[in-house]
DNA sequence: TCGACTTTGTGCATCCGTTCACAAGCGGTA
DNA sequence: TACCGCTTGTGAACGGATGCACAAAGTCGA
């Protein structure tokens, strides 16, 4: 029965006391802008920069610099005030508060076109999310390699979600497959799951849903690109504000 | 030099001019969740729904009924008080203001394995989004089908681009050339852009870029297993609050 | 040792989005 | 026709996130 994760708390790092309030306090969207820092941080560290200051690593990220510093004073304060920010120093705490000092089992399932394009990442991109079990319903698939790894048969996620301890499940199906899968996984033990279904799931409570929505996203897309004409028509009627956006096909701008 | 889409304004639609104001007022966070309304309710229209009310939809859709009837108000009043909307009215409304009443060509730029996943759905998921160009570096790429449609080479996107009118362009490179290709897909007169890269990029105002990011994703997920695991720390600790986390793992509890 | 300069960390005001609560409006019924 | 119950649409309160501006705090050079 080795499913409870995390049970005991040795993990690696000192684990401040202090983190627990902290880590509830830290707003969402914060916390995805700290896995964005990390990113270019880390590419910081690869080509030898050692410190940056916020307003450094605020345009390399695409932010506000007062945003980037008030995120990182959410998880707390390793600046140096007049010198900037410790490369090193930084991402090991943003590793720590993102919980990136363990390893985190992934399983997809669903091995089409997308699943086998998740499974041949092997390990997800930014290491620490290694793939460690595949499922499908396909017969024909069941013990076939991907990426290194066999795909099961999805009768048996719940007996192979917990030997191998999966954290997060990824879900790459149909849209029919989706809730169906997702309730399976649940019923194992995953408490994190990533959709890429275009399906609203179900869940409990204590279970964390992130969806990635290709057609939202399009449909994002296409709702600016209308807006655009209108606005673009607008303009050209002589209706519209004296908006600066200059609609230039040729110009290759790159904002600094 | 036919690039700049949309110049005409006959979309089918009579198109409202009370639209043009209202599309740019609608916030961001409506607009996908307008998408996510259309999914569930063409879904309805399928299974031969005529009438559905906003406790309906919404439960359909995992949102608060009050946010989706002010979602559906920032597109104007089309329900009936008393009994709700009508399926197909919605649908309608919804499409027109997302843009969805004509196509736009969509071009993917990198044919790993995730580009692959893409080309191969044909169009992508809720048609409308034809996928009529395919580019890679690899010049043992070129001329290969994938998915009905041949790979260029990344030097002719621009030439490309306009001749299909691309408006979205997906790019799925490994990361350093994620910049590169977003350059040249924006002198191509491409103005919305979805990345899969894991980079930010960097472009001028008038072009739209939305990402989707997996490594972000999974880290976000990391994070809450890591809060998680805090928490029951906490509360086996009896620090934690009196919260109602049954942290049961054979519950199959769907919420209602 | 002291002062000038640089950069962090944060209180505060602002803005945007969510939620509540209720009046307005519509269909059905007597 | 007049009433009743139901559901929409929205004004207003609320909460959370963003951006500003500045004090605190450190380094560097004289």
């Amino acid at each position: 029965m080795a499913s409870q994760r995390g049970e005991g708390e040795t993990t690696t790092t000192p684990a401040e006391p202090a983190d627990r309030e902290r880590a509830r306090a830290i707003p969402e969207a914060a916390v995805a802008r700290l896995a964005v820092y990390l990113r270019v941080l880390s590419g910081m560290a690869d080509q030898g920069v050692t410190a940056v200051s916020s307003e450094e690593l605020s345009q390399a990220a695409g932010v506000n610099a007062a945003k980037l510093r008030k995120d990182l004073s959410y998880i707390g304060s390793y600046g140096t005030r007049g010198v900037g920010y410790d490369v090193e120093v930084l991402v090991s705490h943003i590793e720590r508060i993102l919980g990136l000092t363990r390893n985190h089992s992934v399983a997809v399932v669903g091995i089409g076109n997308l699943g086998h394009a998740l499974a041949n990442y092997g390990g997800f991109p930014g290491r620490g999310f290694p793939v460690t079990a595949l499922f499908d319903v396909d017969a024909d698939l069941v013990g076939i390699p991907v990426g290194g790894i066999p795909v099961n048969h999805i009768d048996d996620i719940t007996a192979v979600c917990l030997e191998r301890e999966v954290s997060i499940g990824v879900i790459a199906t149909p849209p029919p497959a989706a809730q169906s899968v997702c309730d399976r996984l649940v019923s194992a033990g995953v408490q994190c799951i990533l959709n890429f279904a275009p399906v609203v799931l179900q869940v409990p409570d204590n279970v964390e849903v992130r969806k990635v929505d290709l057609a939202v996203e399009m449909q994002i897309l296409s709702f600016h690109v209308a807006r655009r004409a209108d606005e673009a028509a607008s303009v050209s009627a002589g209706i519209g504000p004296a908006g600066n956006n200059g609609l230039g096909v040729d110009g290759m701008v790159i904002r600094p």
